[in-house]
DNA sequence: AGACACCCCTGAGAGC
DNA sequence: TGCTCTCAGGGGTGTC
């Protein structure tokens, strides 16, 4: 489900919910989601401790909690946050749920147990887990830019798309938006990363930084689960050039039929005609 | 280094 | 209506 734009748009609707709140409990209702969930580190890093941040750092989401605590938590693919009044009986899918001061309950409501909660350790105040520093750079910051994008692209032969959606080498660039950017770009998803020319990695890096910005203006992407914390969906499915349109016209060349292939097991679309 | 197969788990939609 | 099959945006491991 979720890239960045979706985990953005969520971490936005959470704040207002949680800034300032402490945290007196936590449950869960499975023992594992991606992971083991370790409730007794749960809980010794969230109770009574009051929900300072909650920022997002790729598709991660840290809720920084006071003592330098923090909770990770990554989404997978249908994980949804939930803010309701404590005694509302839980979903079948709610997979963990903390009760916040003022009788409210924030819930992880995940039903293919993809998403991931753990506790950490902030080393001060603000900063990023330790767990996060695999991490590339963010795809919207400063450090992501035309002269990074061809570097690491040098002398390397696999395809363009499975390295944008490489969180090692840049972080936050899913399925969906790097199919976007790539047709924006006028880029094949299948080229080899060593081909591109210096131009193609400026217009890429622009083509990923607009579609990202934009998708976080409609407040993300809803193929079909995502949701944010009140339950509204994304507006920019009608955004959407080739993702999910195979066999559809081309937006841009009307001539085009948007092609589906597969690359690292999941979708890719392109129109033949616009990219090469 | 990179392609590929397969794993985690559940639900939606298509086709019969 | 109900069954079976395929597919799904996340990440990870192991093999060649």
């Amino acid at each position: 489900m979720p890239e960045l734009p979706e985990v953005e748009t969520v971490c936005r609707a959470l704040r207002p919910h949680l800034l300032g709140k402490i945290i007196r409990q936590v449950e869960i209702t499975v023992p594992s989601l991606r992971e083991p969930l370790d409730l007794p580190a749960l809980r010794r890093a969230v109770k009574n401790r009051k929900i300072l941040d909650v920022r997002r750092r790729a598709k991660f989401i840290i809720v920084e909690l006071t003592g330098r605590r923090a909770l990770l938590l990554h989404l997978g693919m249908t994980g949804a946050f939930r803010i309701c009044p404590l005694a509302e009986k839980p979903d079948a899918h709610d997979r963990v749920l903390w009760t916040l001061s003022g009788k409210r309950s924030w819930r992880l409501h995940d039903p293919r147990r993809f998403g991931c909660v753990k506790a950490c350790r902030l080393e001060r105040a603000g900063a990023w887990p330790a767990e996060l520093d695999y991490l590339g750079p963010e795809p919207l910051g400063d450090s992501f830019n035309t002269g990074f994008l061809f570097q690491i692209t040098r002398k390397r032969q696999r395809s363009i798309k499975l390295l944008l959606m490489d969180q090692k080498i840049v972080a936050g660039i899913g399925n969906i938006y790097a199919s976007e950017a790539l047709f924006r770009a006028g880029v094949r998803p299948g080229r080899a990363c060593g081909r591109l020319t210096r131009r193609e990695c400026r217009g890429l890096v622009r083509a990923c930084k607009a579609v990202l910005r934009e998708s976080i203006q409609a407040g993300g992407t809803t193929i079909s689960d995502f949701r944010s914390v009140d339950g509204s969906e994304g507006r920019f499915k009608r955004k959407l050039d080739v993702y999910g349109r195979a066999d559809e016209a081309c937006h841009r060349c009307r001539k085009g039929t948007i092609r589906r292939i597969v690359q690292g097991g999941r979708s890719t679309y392109y129109c033949p005609r616009c990219q090469r």
